[in-house]
DNA sequence: TATGAATGAGATTTCATTCAT
DNA sequence: CATGAATGAAATCTCATTCAT
């Protein structure tokens, strides 16, 4: 009974995600979704046209305010690597603070079907979106490595912080996912090997 | 009928990697894959508890088979620069030169259920060992960055490697992955960010 | 939008009439009905206690016009034969000029549950009424075939009209329906075979 | 339990027409065909594809043993009006000794849908070839009557049988409906009106 | 060992109907 | 009279698993 009445849409993505985290993403029936929204099961198909669509909504709902405190953050931000700093923070901070949601994002919503996967591969690009035009300014500037495509430097960074929640969501949250912000921000950054002066 | 008659465990663990990359994780049924490995469909449990069992089995079969790859490539190399570099491109080679594998682990098999991740999960660590004892001989040594968690740079390392075989495999394969070997291993030893000498 | 305002029971049974021609009587839901006739889905609660009511209402509105009508055109004629003959015309001619009505009732209110079909049939007696009455003046007068029941003659006249206009709405309406009163006419009061004469 | 193990086919028809007749088209969930049958509810998909395929499926294996029955009365028969005879008589006989048959051909299964309606429209062309085989040749003969369509022809046949059984359905099977059969002919050949020799 | 016919649990989705406004 | 958001019952179909042969 999560529910403020007169917000349903809000009320069932809300349900959604305490389900599919409490109960994983196969056990996320609509009725039980319903039930935790305080609705009949039939009214979820007043605002969502079926069950992937309500998935991919509740997934894109997520990604855009995730999407929205990174923009935030690089507000006022004008060095690439005092941006790139930012972002890795606020994705930790994010969902450091969202349990349920990294758990969601990170894992249960991962063994959702084909269909359902190829709409979140696109929302995805929003999202690398913002860590693209980091790089293209850090290169531009000489500040980022060159001669390296922007692209596979996204797969450093996006895949360093994806594999990092995952690890955090999995440890049963038994670690301090903030924390990592600055050291992961230096292992991007430096890299793993200690050159030494002049090397 | 991809089976070699006379080792029905392989050629069943055979026929679900074809039948799961070639329709799909959700589509892939028992009965398919028991057709594909030309035997009947009471047969799979004959070699394979359930469902889910014969799932890791699969997993861990192929997951053994790259580990020993890496593990060989690792062989006659003394430096741990050298060595990660190998592990990167092996990683790279391995997978690359396997498309079915390659879409099973990357894409089919993350839709598998809780349990099967979990599972799964465990045998990764065979796999982050490889990578850890890099690590570790690479700090000990003092070539790799200190003060930051072996397993963070481990996270850097594979989160990186994943990400861009995902990638890879999403892209519909229209890349060379190997030939992003060495500049991925120049990524994650020198960094993101181009200190100039002395900075 | 149909409705001419003020006359909402009108509107709805016309609505009804257009949606289940539209679109079959299966997908002939109550909103669609109410959107068609511009009124709002609980109005139709207002003057039809429920759906089966709405269809047999329907069904009831439109045979009381077609039996109208063939009593109109019964005015003046004395003779059962051409009486059978203007009530041959007749069923052609009211339901040649409605093809929406003819797709109704010949295809589409066929597909009601037993219930409406029940009640169907208790309205279908009053269109029988027609036609027995002339058969038992015909029949009287000795004009009509005797030592047949009336009720089997009845089977035949109205098996013969429902049959064709059954054939003509799935032709697609491609053939006259009207041109076949005559030879329909002679069928039935002549027969099939061609008796010669002193046969 | 109706079923001889070993014809399962047969048995889940006969089921299908048991439970059609009993409770009504809408109310014959597959569950109950199946239990009737005595089998478990998935053993239905194993035989037909889904639920509108087992109800054409049905219909075409009656219809087809209905055409027998009828093509096999005609044998001997070389006279176009005692072809017609027999025609009327061995619908009359092979309904009216299969009162479950009769009940789900002349109600019940037209409240099936379109798609299954149109299946068994293409169906009913075999039967109407029976009828129009004997016409042709009554026509071609010079004993029935010419400058009619063949087709019409037909619809008075077919039309005046269908309304028949349809009304000793309905009737309750209230009255004999092989009774009906001579009358029938001698209606259908000599017509509703009695012209006088000579007339 | 091997077979494959049979099982049966379980969830999505639709839409007639209600009732608070 | 009129609205339309909300309700909730109900049935098809899939497919992992079993077991008699």
């Amino acid at each position: 009974m999560a529910a403020k009445s007169g917000d349903k849409y809000a009320a069932i993505l809300d349900a959604a995600q305490v389900v599919i985290a409490r109960q994983g993403y196969h056990s996320a029936q609509i009725s039980r979704i319903a039930q935790e929204a305080g609705v009949a099961a039939g009214t979820v198909y007043l605002y969502f046209k079926n069950k992937p669509d309500l998935l991919v909504c509740l997934f894109r709902e997520r990604l855009k305010m995730l999407i929205g405190e990174s923009r935030a953050a690089l507000d006022g931000a004008t060095e690439p690597a005092e941006k790139l700093r930012r972002v890795i923070r606020q994705h930790f901070v994010s969902l450091g603070r969202r349990r349920d949601l990294a758990a969601v994002t990170q894992i249960e919503m991962r063994q959702a079907d084909t269909g359902v996967q190829q709409q979140i591969s696109e929302l995805m690009k929003g999202w690398f979106l913002v860590i693209d035009e980091i790089i293209a300014e850090g290169q531009a500037s000489g500040l980022f490595i060159r001669g390296i495509p922007g692209k596979q430097i996204r797969n450093l960074i996006y895949g360093t912080l994806d594999q990092t929640v995952t690890a955090w969501v999995l440890s049963g949250f038994h670690f301090d996912l903030e924390a990592l912000a600055e050291p992961t921000f230096t292992l991007i950054a430096r890299g793993v090997i200690h050159y030494t002066e002049g090397g």
